[in-house]
DNA sequence: TTGGGTGCAAACTATTTGCATTCGA
DNA sequence: TCGAATGCAAATAGTTTGCACCCAA
């Protein structure tokens, strides 16, 4: 499961990634990119250490998963969403769209970008740009 | 003008208001009150003691303004707007409108609910309820 | 070789909680 | 009076940082 080019996400496709995306593929973020961006998916830095734990890695640290997150954020990697401030998700689909989050579970879900218009052009500041748009609905269990 | 009628926002109206809201108006809910409802505005729980502090008001404590914004919150006197990880601001604007967040400067401004178009009802699970609806635009300066 | 990347643990910061005290009704 | 509200400090949790070691190029 660690070189399966039937995923295509093995490593070597992961590495050649991260290196256009001009960072050096190291072991770790080899395997962060593994997890993260092998299907669309929302992972918390906590999430993404569990997940990696469970699947038998365990040469990655905690301060270096946070790190990695932030890197492959500011690089386009993955896009940060903060639905919660107790933590921020990571998205692996950094194509235009929006989110539902739910409040009991704390799950982070899609919503497609179609179902929501926006125009907010005239609202931006001169001389400011956009560097990111968040529309998160949130929702619960009705009547609790 | 701890009591200036003008304002609109005395002592007395605000407890007031208070209790049209269900609870108590105690010392420290009204002083926090004033602050934050005098005007429309965005404050993060630091920048509220600040306030207070700086109006000469020692008497309420860290944790009675966490406590005091939380059940505000609640009670739909303020909104929560988490524009950012690291601070959770409380708006006293509650009517529906939308933020554009200074990523540089952490400023927090709105805007108007007609720049925004939201269609989002069919993307709505069974048996869930809308609790709240953030639509955030993040702008940093041009070239930063 | 060698400078960027990593691991570890300690530091930090916003927020929450436990519990004894105080206060509003 | 009496339960709710408060204050304080300690606890918590997510995230960041400092620094010595390691590894990809």
């Amino acid at each position: 499961m660690k070189n399966n080019p039937d995923m295509g996400h093995d490593d070597e496709s992961v590495a050649r990634r991260l290196r256009v995306a001009g960072v050096a593929p190291t072991r770790q973020r080899v395997a962060i990119a593994r997890v993260l961006l092998a299907r669309p998916q929302h992972l918390s830095a906590e999430q993404l250490i569990a997940q990696l734990r469970a699947g038998g890695c365990q040469f990655v640290s905690k301060a270096t998963v946070y790190n990695t997150l932030g890197l492959f954020a500011r690089l386009g990697l993955v896009r940060e969403v903060i639905a919660d401030p107790s933590r921020v998700f990571y998205d692996s689909n950094v194509s235009e769209h929006h989110h539902l989050f739910d409040v009991d579970s704390g799950i982070l879900t899609d919503i497609a970008p179609e179902a929501v218009k926006l125009n907010a052009i005239g609202s931006i500041p001169e001389g400011m740009e956009v560097s990111g748009v968040e529309v998160i609905i949130r929702v619960r269990r009705r009547g609790a």
